[in-house]
DNA sequence: CGCACACTTGAACCCCCTCAACCCAAGTGG
DNA sequence: CCACTTGGGTTGAGGGGGTTCAAGTGTGCG
């Protein structure tokens, strides 16, 4: 009896012998330190999972018994308190790794915010890959560490950045990853709603709206549609994401 | 050239064979996952430096040569914002391995708060150990997640946590460490100033000052001396930490 | 068309920050 | 021994950035 049991998560298939060897998103995921003659083996231990926008797939608390592996769509990492409050830990976007964690239990909750597609691996599986693919851990180290690092670079801005500087750090980030996965440099499509980036940034939806108006009126944005951003000043912007414009608003 | 080239940061001894044998903090540190046949051989790349109060042994931005393990004393880790503005993303206390970075480059800074002790090893010997020790991968790998845990409960707070809520969240988490360590059940001696309280918080000064001043009013808790703290009543704190008791004040 | 939902905008409030004064303990030196 | 300094901590008063509460504005979709 797994956590998938009492919701309507569906099972595309399983994935097949050749499955991987045509994943197109291998290169960017951890599977990309497994050769051509290891693809087999990792596709029998992989099982494609679609999760529809809204679904909770990871329950924080729960047993930690599978690990995923995104290969469509983006799904949100969050801890809540008991009163309802959320914090948004991070989106995890095609090509992200999830479940790493030691503890039987998750130390977390993930919800699709849009349609997805991940693969999953039980435990018990991946401990054998890695028996099997030595270079696999290490990659998973390399994942950890960088997780940690963007981890503390979201304390900085948590603990020390105003409404401002969050809000544009925010568009700085996504811009780059954007401009990483070769999109266009100065056009932004956002998966999540506003409420959701308010509880990434520990800010109210109020105040991320507030703040997008203002970049607008300022001139330094456009807001073409709901969920377009485009980036009319990126100078600008990543130099209110990195602080070094603390003062601006008075410029 | 190192970074420690132009600071006065003192060399105790170089490890030599037997050195970790004698170690008393190896059975709580990575090191644990070498069997006492490999003691030499970790000895061997380990280097016991001494730093001093205030010293700044890590410099964000500069290049990542080395990694530590603190076997004596405390460290801060943090990042900060061109403007000066500090946040601290956790305490490094004995037994807790620092350094773990992808990058060529430190992604933080760290200062000993206390007299430290640590023993260094270049990367390319942790290399080297990593290709001998399986096992110390794993470890670390382990030690990653248990970091990534830890910065999604602190980002929970400084997101989404209250002034109150930080600070009882503090306390508590402080003395389930020393619980953990054997130490007394309700008495905490606390390495780091309010400042770097509130720099680890969030918080001003000024706000860990009157929260700690409230809670002691309160009958919660009591301060002996500086750096001193005694609970008194430990379910209350855990309580307002885990911000189940959101309202409280007014009760 | 009209409902639902996400978002925007406005006004009042409040928690925490800022600024400032003060306290206190540990040196230091005449 | 006491005056003075220094550094960390506490306390008070006032202000402001972001929240809260509330109303209004799209916009997609049946």
């Amino acid at each position: 009896m797994n956590e998938f049991a009492r919701r309507p998560v569906v099972v595309v298939r399983n994935a097949v012998v050749n499955q991987c060897e045509h994943c197109n998103v291998r290169h960017r995921s951890v599977c990309n330190v497994i050769e051509a003659d290891g693809l087999d083996r990792l596709a029998s231990v992989a099982e494609l999972r679609r999760v529809e926008k809204g679904q909770v797939f990871i329950e924080e608390g729960q047993s930690a018994r599978d690990f995923f592996n995104i290969t469509l769509g983006t799904a949100k990492i969050y801890k809540m308190l008991p009163d309802g409050r959320q914090q948004i830990t991070g989106f995890a976007g095609v090509g992200h790794f999830l479940g790493l964690a030691v503890s039987d239990t998750y130390a977390f909750s993930a919800e699709a915010i849009e349609d997805t597609e991940m693969c999953r691996f039980t435990r018990p599986k991946l401990r054998g890959l890695l028996e099997e693919f030595p270079l696999l851990e290490k990659r998973l180290l390399e994942t950890a560490c960088n997780e940690l690092v963007a981890a503390q670079e979201q304390m900085l801005l948590l603990g020390r950045k105003t409404a401002r500087e969050r809000v544009a750090t925010f568009l700085a980030m996504r811009l780059n990853e954007a401009v990483a996965c070769g999109d266009p440099p100065n056009r932004l499509t956002l998966p999540m709603t506003r409420l959701e980036i308010a509880d990434y940034l520990g800010l109210t939806i109020e105040t991320v709206s507030r703040t997008l108006s203002r970049f607008k009126q300022d001139g330094k944005i456009a807001l073409p549609s709901r969920d377009e951003v485009e980036i009319l000043d990126p100078h600008w912007l990543s130099s209110v994401a990195t602080g070094e414009d603390h003062h601006a608003a008075f410029i």
